[in-house]
DNA sequence: CCGGCTGGTAACGGCGAGGTAACGATCGCC
DNA sequence: GGCGATCGTTACCTCGCCGTTACCAGCCGG
């Protein structure tokens, strides 16, 4: 689960806001002043640090700074509703998000996974290519040069695992086994009626019959 | 062309600020009490709310208050003289900045400017545009070819999740998880059901079914 | 040519996912 | 206390996905 970094020096904001994520299933770690917020920061290296505009001593925004300097983790400010031009400051010194206060935690947290999200994805890039034939895991969405044929649940499903051991030949047993859950169905032309309907949509010759042993997705 | 809604009852002052502030190239639309103001607001709402303190019944800061219950459109108080107290209740009835009577015209316009600078400069922050589509991070306002559609707090919450999601399906139960905070409640149609509203106000095409997965938005 | 085996094809009916409408509860506002 | 907006539930309906069944087409060894 995530870690998160909360730097924040009302105790009330505080421990509620660390309550309340970590009942969203946060990791979280708290600090009340800057200070303490870079050393911890330096101690055990969280995945988003959440951290207030107004701080005593060192403020948020110079925080801001020295992380940035030395991290690219990221950070959402918070800030009050009726400071904006903190908000600005914070954004230009590196934050990824700001959330104002007051703000309801489930907002919060889903912001703070937002912000997770757009981090993590850029890192991985899960688009599967087969030649002309393009798969988004993410968006359930297959292209064929370009052009979007939609698909059945079943039917991704069933690409999906081709896709995964693309080149080798699968079984329908294990066909079964894989897209359909479990199943003995005994002798069943379900495995043999879905590829068919899979090949007219995303083209014949990119799946291939073994006789007597089952299909297999041709490599591009 | 940003657009103004001008609450003030002096319409003498109402009138000059209009025409000042129409020269300086805003859409100014006016209000002479609080009422009409909010009922101009729900109506169209603008981009920035200019709101006299003194109004006869429902004064500004109650106005404010309610704007503010509703959204977080920029709001800037206008009063006859910089009473502290005033510019304390206007602050924390949750106002943007505060003119005080008499103002000369440009200077008013060069402050609402700033005013919307700082907003729509978080608002571009996070890319939030999507087609015709185009989502206000700050109140429960999304424009759709240029025409506000206003929207109820869950649907606005449910949006907000599609949007940061854009292009990737989201499953039911994670929306039941990021946007009503979490609850299983076994077999419903709660998020369809609002789908199915935030469709007849954003437009069916932006929100995807992915059946036997749940629902993304398509990325404009 | 025939019969056994494997895989392709076509048609059909059940059913479950999702769309839709209507209702009641709740809450804030007047 | 009345009223409207919003939310969540329930019930109903439709549509198309899915799995079955039956039949057909090659490919073999007699």
């Amino acid at each position: 689960m995530h870690r998160i970094l909360l730097v924040e020096d009302d105790a009330v904001i505080r421990e509620m806001t660390q309550l309340a994520l970590e009942r969203d299933g946060f990791d979280v770690q708290t600090a009340p002043d800057g200070p303490a917020g870079l050393e911890a920061f330096r101690e055990t290296p969280p995945d988003l640090v959440l951290l207030d505009v107004m701080l005593p001593g060192l403020d948020g925004v110079s925080v801001c700074r020295q992380i940035r300097s030395q991290s690219v983790v990221p950070i959402v400010m918070l800030s009050a509703r009726s400071d904006p031009i903190d908000v600005v400051l914070g954004l230009e010194a590196g934050a990824d998000d700001y959330v104002t206060k007051p703000f309801e935690p489930p907002i919060l947290a889903a912001r703070l996974r937002a912000v997770l999200r757009r981090v993590t994805r850029l890192a991985d890039s899960p688009e599967l290519h087969f030649g002309e034939l393009e798969i988004d895991p993410h968006g359930m969405v297959v292209r064929r040069a370009g052009l979007v044929v939609s698909l059945t649940p079943t039917e991704y499903r069933l690409l999906l695992e081709l896709a995964e051991n693309a080149g080798m030949v699968l079984s329908r047993e294990t066909l079964l086994e894989n897209v359909w859950g479990y199943v003995w169905s005994g002798d069943t032309r379900l495995v043999d009626m879905h590829v068919r309907r899979l090949r007219a949509k995303i083209g014949a010759e990119a799946i291939e019959t073994v006789r007597g042993a089952g299909y297999k997705l041709v490599r591009g």
